[in-house]
RNA sequence: CGGGGAUUGGCGCAAUUGGCUAGCGUGCAGCGUUCGGGACGCUGAGGUUGCUGGUUCGAAUCCAGUAUCCCCGACCA
């Protein structure tokens, strides 16, 4: 039995996980308090996250921009539950240049308010919308609690902020946001997650209605995955934004916010790693093959060489040939940085123009000739990536209760978890109670759901749909 | 912000009722032997025990204060 040198996930979940994040080098605990340290191998997971949903955004016609990472706290205060919604964890600057400020500053914890009021600025007619722009950045909320990735007091996102004419268009491209994140949950991450819309005390902060992606974690919380806002004309009215239409007449824009955060790399390494460490699908995953020549294998070393060469400009390819780890150790070394495939040569290969192939997922060997090499490695990647995302649409199914009675509720939210799914009045009252019972929440109206008589989980009033409920990270 | 735990070489830990030069593992540096699932030997570097004050002949150990981190709650992407 191998010496384990990071922490069980089979035993405890989340010292495995702060154990793996921290060793596996994706971030580290910094000097400041709530605040993470994102090393180069995490953040190259942000980046692949960057690069696949920007092409999708700037298809859709979103274009990127920047605005302050200040925010006058007037602005803030102009949609009143917007401003009630964050006031608890917001960041104050209330001196600049050693002088008190005349106004404070609020380092953004989202920038609805200061990109609106220069969408003000900018547009005059119906003829200037829609206005669709998106900000990488970071944003900051002093949570009073803190974990890697999953919660932080500063973590970065994306936050896109359009304004249309109609509330048809405005409602196209809040679906568009929520299938974008979809895709890239699905596709890149490899996370299966559950679409639909948020009950009215779940809802962003002077949102009209809030669509999430809701992703059930291994040990049955539910993780908000994404966000896409339907603000109506809310923040326009607040901002006293209005543009002429057609006739002259006044008409306050309908907006649109949406944001998907540094969060999703803590879902993707809690929901694919094991207890040998992380597990990347392909697609996201920094490294794909990682090449191990048997340390002083002669003839290995040269045709590990070889294919490196050959490969490296087709694959995210990386070749470790150093002589001073022992074979061993990097194995273990690859298989906790969750390099999805792992290429072996020995000389008992080379003799045979052959290699063996390991996935990291099943931790699989297969020996395979040398001419076959990208053909495998290609099936392969793609195995590797729809079993992940199998495995976790399985455990997110396996995992998913329908349930008709409190008491089954309460036993399994204080025992497995998981998402249920349940009948419930609609009523904020009841939804509260059920919280105060049970610690879960409505993470949604799922997509599709379909309409069905029935009554409250817990009040016994006619309702007329399941909702999912789950408790949250 | 409430409850619990912790803070000792880079990391993980030990040090009995206060008592010898604060140990061990791992990591690090050098040399040599190894090398197919976390190899081994020898040598070496690395600490004012989180910080401040107090008690004492003597404090990692006791007391008071303070800071930070982790876990569990409430709050939240």
């Amino acid at each position: 039995m191998a010496k384990k040198f990071i922490k069980l996930k089979s035993e405890d979940l989340s010292e495995w996980y702060n154990d793996l994040v921290v060793k596996a080098e994706l971030a580290d605990y910094s000097p400041v308090k709530g605040c993470m340290v994102i090393r180069p191998y995490g953040y190259a997971i942000w980046e692949r996250i960057q690069s696949f949903m920007d092409k999708f955004i700037k298809e859709k016609g979103v274009q990127n921009a920047y605005f302050p990472i200040f925010i006058p706290e007037s602005f803030l205060k102009k949609e009143k539950e917007h401003v009630e919604g964050f006031a608890p964890e917001l960041a104050v600057v209330t001196m600049g240049g050693g002088q008190e400020l005349t106004e404070k500053l609020i380092v953004r914890p989202t920038s609805e308010t200061i990109m609106y009021e220069m969408y003000k600025k900018w547009t005059q007619s119906w003829r200037d919308l829609p206005v669709k722009m998106n900000q990488w950045c970071n944003v900051v909320r002093w949570e009073q609690r803190t974990y890697l990735f999953l919660r932080t007091t500063e973590f970065l996102w994306q936050e896109g902020h359009c304004a249309h004419a109609t509330s048809e268009e405005n409602n196209e491209m809040v679906q568009w946001a929520l299938d974008l994140y979809k895709k890239t949950y699905t596709d890149l991450l490899a996370i299966y997650g559950v679409t639909g819309v948020k009950s009215d005390a779940e809802k962003f902060a002077g949102a009209g209605k809030t669509y999430t992606i809701e992703a059930l974690m291994p040990n049955g919380k539910a993780l908000q995955a994404g966000t896409s806002h339907d603000l109506g004309q809310n923040f326009a009215k607040s901002f006293d934004w209005f543009v002429s239409d057609k006739n002259g007449e006044k008409l306050y824009p309908y907006q649109n916010s949406w944001g998907l955060s540094t969060r999703s790399i803590g879902g993707l390494i809690m929901i694919h790693g094991d207890d040998n460490g992380l597990v990347f699908p392909p697609q996201i995953a920094p490294i794909q093959i990682v090449i191990v020549p048997i340390p002083n294998h002669q003839k290995a070393s040269k045709l590990a060489e070889d294919i490196f060469i050959k490969i490296k400009s087709n694959y995210r390819c990386q070749l470790d040939d150093t002589v001073d780890e022992s074979a061993g150790f990097k194995f273990n070394k690859w298989e906790m940085k969750g390099v999805p495939i792992r290429i072996e040569i020995g000389d008992k290969e080379a003799d045979l123009d052959s290699v063996i192939l390991v996935r990291r997922d099943t931790l699989e060997k297969q020996t395979i000739k040398i001419a076959d090499l990208e053909k495998n490695i290609d099936q392969l990647l793609i195995d590797i990536q729809s079993n992940l995302l199998e495995k976790h649409k399985k455990f997110t199914q396996n995992n998913t209760f329908s349930v008709d009675s409190f008491d089954e509720f309460k036993k399994i939210m204080s025992t497995t978890r998981g998402f249920i799914s349940a009948h419930w009045c609609e009523n904020a009252e009841c939804e509260a109670k059920i919280k105060e019972e049970t610690k879960a929440t409505t993470r949604c109206l799922p997509d599709g759901q379909p309409e069905e008589d029935g009554v409250c989980i817990h009040c016994g009033k006619p309702s007329k749909h399941r909702w999912l409920f789950a408790q949250s990270y």
